[in-house]
Order: structure tokens, then C-alpha cells, then sequence
DNA sequence: ACGCTATTCGTACTTTGTACGATACGCAAG
DNA sequence: CTTGCGTATCGTACAAAGTACGAATAGCGT
């Protein structure tokens, strides 16, 4: 035990990591797939990542689908948990703004994240959580299922066009609009045409900025409701 | 030149249909869909469905994508239109629902929808009519945008979820439900356990239920909004 | 009846998930 | 320090999928 040999036995590999276990795993995946996308993510590219052989991963995961289990479970973890110290409206704000921001940040995680039969904790203390702000409210069971519905088809659709619309705002949307035009019979849709020149590529037009319109309409309405459902 | 030889020149194939055509493609390939999902969705089974040789379907396609392209499309031109003699809410709800049955009817479809940039004759067709519709009854540009984001969010994402849930009620969902019951630790989440015994598991419970009661919070609260916007 | 053109097909190359068996490496006992 | 063992890692291989390339074929006008 030369003083030189100060590599420690445990790890080698020169960035230190050795011991690969199934979180570094969906770690992994869950940075590969917001870079190169859900669909071109696969488990040679994957272990490239990690920086091992593809046949390494299945000694730390079943198959496949274990990580995509994994990897919504990890989006669940990163989405804040409602506070339990304000008001039911404030707290549903807060877990969805974050909400957006998470599935924003990882483009395809809306398609799965309602689909595993496999829930992780951080998936189950995000519904208990959720669940809770709104019971504690004074919300019905029957109320909070309506609630917790609406709230999610919104936030769910909206990372979805988000992260599947071929341009959201900015210049790039003049692009695709300009490309789309071309081969649209513009005065077959005239509607189409308006909105599309007098709003969406007017200077400033974001359609992220729906968001905050939409989640606000939601909640005004839910809480006139809860008065009556409650 | 027997007349045994009777089979028409220009359809063979003992149902009668040779000239296979890009449309015969697209059917195809949204009926395959349908059946066995956009993930086991094949060029190969498409052949096989269709009754033709694989490589035969790219004499009328470019690629698998154009074939999506086309089923979006395809998609998009099964829904129901807002009537243009009615209410714009009576219009909207019209689409909204028949949107909902139609998303419902191809699973695979909402994480598409919005997603192509080759937007096909149907697909603006579709969107020129609801453009239509809101401007029709008075909305703003604005107005428009806003009412068209938050109702097509929350269509798209209640959607997805009547379609990636593992079950939506009914007897499958005791059964699903209990699974996640036995590997999950009990207390720890007393309202996840409160709603779903209390409330998902209850006979009659249906996630579909909370459509009506979202989009009707939804217009409800567009019409109130409205006299404000417009 | 005959060849021309568009359709269809056979074959093959690449990429992906993953099974199987061989290797190698960290650690406890001598 | 040496020896052996169990486990993490890897090399190889096979099946399924997208699709390129060129051969075969069928229906049409002459």
C-alpha cells in the first residue's frame, strides 16, 4: 500500500465513478433523453454516456422499461411539492408552476408520466402531497378528483404543445409559419391567416405566455366552485 | 386468353383492391394504430396489414414520417367541426366532445397532433373553423388565443391520460389499484390511500366523468371572462 | 402481339433490444 | 502477499425494424 497508490480501490475510471448503480443509470438517462430526445434515446447510447458497455446497464436494471420507470419517477422528484404553509390556491400555484418548468425542461416526460403501473415514492409523495393541499382545503373527495383533473389535463396538454410544437415564439416561429404559409391556399383559410399574421407573428407573441392565462382561468373558476362543492 | 382467366386486370387480390394508393397507406396504418399501438406500429406489419410487401409502401411514401404526417391528418379530419349555427359555446363543446372521441378512439394520437410541421389540408381546415368560430362570436385576437390554448390543453392532456392510464375505472382498476396498494407503504401516504378508497375504487367511479365537468368549468369560465376580453 | 413505364418485390445493410457465456476485478481467508 | 470466489463487466450474437438498391412484373398505348 504505496502511498502512490492513493487511487482508492473502490473507484477508478478517471472521473472517479465506478461502482454504477441503477440511479446513476436513470440519471443518465434522464440527461440523454432531454438532449437527444425519447425516441432516438437508446441503450448503446446510454452506456456510451455513462461510459460503459450497453451489456453493463442490465446488471443494474431489468429491461428498458424499468428505466423509463425510473426516469418518471425522477421528474416526479423534481417537481416542488405544494407548501403546506399558505393557502390551497397559492400552494396549487406553486406545485404547478414548477410543474410546467420541470416538464418544460424534460420535453418527453408528458406522454409517461401518467402511464407506469410501477409508481416510485417520489410519484406517490407527489400525489399524496397534492392530494392532501386539497383535502386539507376543506375540498370533498369528490372535489378534489375534479380539481386534481382539470388542473393536470391542462398541465399535461400544455407541456405537451410545448414541447411538441415545432416553434413556440421568437423568430423561429416566422420560419415554420412562412414555410407553412407557402403551401397553404391562403384565402381558403382565412381565419387560419389572420390569426396567424395579425397575432402569433406579431412581434412579442410567446405561446408559453397562455400558460399563466390558462392556469389562472382554472383556478378563479375552481374557486368559485369550492364554495358549493366543498 | 381463357375465360378462366377472369380476374379484372386492374384488381387482383381476392378482395378486390390492387391500385394500392398514399390514402390506402394512411388507413391503414391508422387502423393498425389503433389495434397494436404507435410503438409496435411497423412498416412490416403495415405491409402485412395492407396485404402488400414492405418496401412496396414507399412507392407512395416517402418515409415512415410522412406516413404519421398523413394519420395526423387523418385524425384531424374526423372531428366533428364547430356548427356554424349555433352559440360559439354550443359550437365548442360540439368539437370539444367529439375531439375527445376521437382522441379517445386513437390512443396514439394526442402526443402527434401538434407536432407536425407538414400540416395537411384537414388539419387546417380544422383549425380555420374554431379561428372561425371565436371570431365569429365577437372574440378578440387575444381572446382567441387565449380561449383556444387553455381548451386545447386541457383536451390534449385529458387525453393522454384517459389514454396512458394503466385503468380509468371499472373493474381493471380494483385490480391495478390493488397492485400498487400491496408494494406501497400504506400510512406513509394516508391521502393517496383516503382518495383511492375512498373515492377511485368506489363503485362508479370513471376518470372519463371529470371531462364534463372540466370543460363545462372551462367555458363556464371563457364566457365570464369574455365580456371583459372582447 | 410488343415494348415502355410505373408498381411491386427480393435482398441486404444498419440500428436496436437483449440473451448467453466468458472475463476480470475487489475482497476475505490463509 | 497469495489464493480463490462471487459479482460486475464485457464480447459476441440473434431477432426485429427502417429503408436503399436493383430485379421482376404488370398494365397501357401502339
Amino acid at each position: 500500500m504505496s502511498p502512490q497508490k492513493a487511487e482508492a480501490p473502490k473507484v477508478d475510471d478517471e472521473a472517479g465513478r465506478r461502482p454504477l448503480t441503477a440511479e446513476r443509470v436513470v440519471e443518465g438517462a434522464v440527461g440523454l433523453a432531454d438532449e437527444i430526445g425519447i425516441d432516438a434515446f437508446t441503450i448503446r447510447k446510454l452506456a456510451d454516456a455513462i461510459g460503459v458497455k450497453p451489456m453493463t446497464i442490465y446488471h443494474h436494471v431489468p429491461n428498458k422499461e424499468a428505466i423509463v420507470d425510473g426516469m418518471v419517477n425522477q421528474v416526479f422528484s423534481e417537481i416542488d411539492l405544494p407548501p403546506t404553509d399558505v393557502d390551497w390556491r397559492s400552494a396549487i400555484l406553486v406545485r404547478s408552476r414548477s410543474m410546467r418548468q420541470v416538464l418544460a425542461k424534460h420535453p418527453w416526460a408528458s406522454p409517461l408520466m401518467e402511464s407506469r403501473t410501477a409508481a416510485g415514492m417520489a410519484t406517490l409523495r407527489h400525489h399524496d402531497a397534492v392530494l392532501g393541499c386539497f383535502r386539507g382545503a376543506g375540498f370533498s373527495l369528490q372535489a378534489t378528483g375534479h380539481a386534481y383533473a382539470v388542473i393536470d389535463a391542462f398541465l399535461y396538454g400544455f407541456a405537451l404543445q410545448e414541447a411538441t410544437l415545432p416553434a413556440t415564439g421568437g423568430p423561429e416561429m416566422a420560419e415554420v409559419a412562412s414555410q407553412m404559409a407557402e403551401q397553404m391556399p391562403a384565402d381558403e383559410f382565412p381565419h387560419l391567416a389572420e390569426f396567424t399574421m395579425g397575432h402569433v407573428l406579431q412581434p412579442g407573441y410567446e405561446f408559453g405566455d397562455e400558460f399563466a392565462f390558462g392556469l389562472n382561468l382554472i383556478l378563479d373558476a375552481l374557486e368559485r366552485t369550492v364554495e358549493v362543492t366543498k
